[in-house]
DNA sequence: GGTATGTTTGCGAACGATTTGCATTATGAT
DNA sequence: ATCATAATGCAAATCGTTCGCAAACATACC
């Protein structure tokens, strides 16, 4: 069956190979935000001959074609989502990991405010938010999944 | 003569050899955000026998004695700031890197009330703005000096 | 359904930023 | 000055990522 990102793969007219199939499923059905590992990972349950290097390529192409987004979460590895039109960002529970997304029309505003105000015009920002869960102190690791993700 | 980060590593009892003074006076004397390569650069042309390796070390050393501060402004290595106690952003100018540091308490504000709303209290947070000057269009490669900053 | 042509893949080697092991040298306390 | 300890330089190792190249596809054409 055809996944999600390979329908729109194909709408970009890109060519769809076995391994572009594959990785478009396991990104289709990811709700995290995997690392290229991890995506790696994934797709070899699927199609065990699927090398790394494909996955690199793969994700630079479907970047390309703004059919996933890199996030850089400042842990020196790049990280994606499927694209989404709505500017949203990123809260890390430092105890775990977990990622929560959330997006903010004042957020929006005052950032184009802060940049009209510098002189400049905006052609991409980026927020992150470290935080731990009110009430907690210590380092509890949740036995939670990590990074569920909020709709936005 | 004592730099200003010497100074200061002092009080904090780090033990002051050559190469930590000579790395301390280049990022006193720095006003941009210089990458390991342009500290050890600026390094040795005041003592030539600093290895990189050295200023590796010695910046890990002074993050750590929250002396100086790394910036990840996504271009793939690490940038240093003199460590300071008001939360400051970076505007980067996408025409020619130049990076602008700003201060918004409305942001502030605002980002806590956003962790406040997802249940979160902050351990950090951080947010770049990349943007082009207002009224240029095209990639004009101005001939002002790249990241003077604005005191912020 | 074959077949030519241009792509894509897998592999391992190369990469750039950073860290590390180890023998040598310097520091600060005595 | 002495000495134990910590810091340095060097080169090798590491990590995430990219690249060259020959072999394996995908697609347009017959």
């Amino acid at each position: 069956m055809t996944s999600r990102l390979e329908a729109l793969c194909l709408e970009k007219g890109l060519k769809m190979t076995g391994q572009r199939r594959v990785i478009s499923q396991v990104l289709s059905e990811a709700d995290d935000h995997p690392d290229v590992e991890e995506v790696h990972r994934r797709a070899v349950v699927i199609d065990p001959r699927i090398s790394i290097a494909t996955v690199y390529r793969t994700m630079r192409l479907l970047e390309d074609a703004q059919v996933i987004e890199k996030v850089d979460l400042g842990d020196g590895r790049a990280r994606y989502e499927e694209a989404s039109t709505d500017h949203h960002h990123h809260l890390i529970d430092t105890r775990n990991g977990r990622i929560i997304e959330f997006a903010s029309p004042e957020l929006e505003a005052l950032k184009e405010r802060i940049a009209r105000e510098l002189g400049y015009r905006i052609v991409g920002h980026r927020l992150e938010i470290y935080g731990i869960p009110l009430g907690a102190d210590g380092n509890d690791d949740a036995d939670e999944p990590v990074d569920k993700g909020v709709p936005v």
